[in-house]
DNA sequence: GTCTATAGCAGGATAGAC
DNA sequence: GTCTATCCTGCTATAGAC
């Protein structure tokens, strides 16, 4: 039996260590040299398969980081595509447990919203896809379902404000664990991730128009 | 009369640069020699003032992030304190005004958040200001004030998740502007700034358990 | 494709004159 | 307190052997 723990390939592997670490750390504070020798390969492989530095950085968004949004939207698909009936509850639970509970394991949820908050609050040129192929598209979507549950009154920008705050919760739960954890004494186990669906859940569901509440289920 | 433009004193100068720069950039993407320059003074007077970079960047907290933070707590309970009654929309208005409309400048604003950001993101000895003297008094505060008004059956998590989710709306509102800007298509003006405030107060009002909305006003 | 060796430079920090 | 000059470490990137 050959070794399959760690990757053959020494481009896969700069590329997982690259990402954990520049999540973990951010940009600059990761040097090459951390990288390679924690993947196991030369300091030269760094140039030799990216380029350099930067080019390592827009590539862990492109191979990890957007196939990963993806996998997240895709649950999304799926747990709305088993149901006969769409409610916004079901809509509302399906995004926040993809985002909390979903496909990914615990380390890449990490790791996935440590990138994202990076470039949302230092947009680099990795921010085109974030914003431009994933978020922009999810958002649409996700409006274009649950408009015609709302109320007439609400308006185009409305909507967005508001699907911006369920997504924020989502966000924060996800990257501000330091703080939840110290604030309210809970470990992220499983429990705690279902008690944070079922928060965000009610909660969005009341302040999207408590009215619309009971609509199906 | 003498140039009051800069602040005279090459320390004060030092710590407002760094602030600007260590918001904009991360601490590890700037520089001594960046900082002091800007500063208008030699490289040489970090070490001599604060003995090194790293406590620099504590220093910027103490004495810049740490007042400001106050004032914003400040002017949530000057708005609280002018009315008769208290109500929960009240509270909510007060608070999620003073962090968007509130005491400070737009450029502090930005400043302000992005530097929490940063330490929520990826904490290092600053976060010990920032959780421990700011966030759990202020939750703890704002949690015995809204309490009363909500339904007993709320237990002590549920009402500290609650008031994470209006925090994170208002933090995210004011550090993702980028991600906002781009898929509202609007700026960061008085009257932008007032509809956030508007949509977080009902969101977060009908979030909280929209029957308690008509108490008061 | 992967290595060693090293160029070339920028970083934080300090010593010591003024 | 503020400067100049400098040390030295550690960085990215490349050249060239294998």
């Amino acid at each position: 039996m050959v070794q399959k723990d760690k990757n053959e390939f020494p481009r896969e592997r700069i590329l997982d260590e690259a990402e954990l670490l520049f999540a973990r750390k951010g940009y600059h504070a990761v040097t090459v040299r951390e990288i390679t020798t924690r993947a196991g390969c030369n300091l030269a492989a760094v140039n030799y398969h990216f380029g350099n530095k930067e080019n390592l950085y827009l590539e862990v968004f492109k191979t990890r980081w957007f196939p990963r949004a993806r996998r997240i939207m895709n649950a999304v698909d799926k747990a709305l595509e088993s149901r006969e009936r769409i409610s916004i509850s079901a809509v509302i639970h399906a995004v926040a447990s993809a985002f909390l509970e979903g496909p990914l394991t615990e380390r890449e949820r990490e790791l996935h919203f440590q990138l994202m908050v990076r470039e949302l609050a230092q947009p680099t040129e990795a921010f085109e896809i974030v914003a431009g192929q994933i978020m922009q598209p999810f958002f649409q979507k996700l409006g274009a379902i649950i408009s015609p549950f709302l109320p007439g009154k609400m308006d185009e920008e409305q909507l967005m404000l508001s699907m911006f705050s369920v997504f924020s919760m989502i966000l924060h739960l996800n990257f501000a664990r330091v703080a939840v954890t110290r604030l309210t004494g809970r470990e992220y186990d499983a429990a705690f991730r279902a008690r944070l669906v079922g928060h965000i859940v009610e909660f969005s569901l009341n302040g999207l128009g408590g009215i619309y509440r009971e609509e199906s289920e």
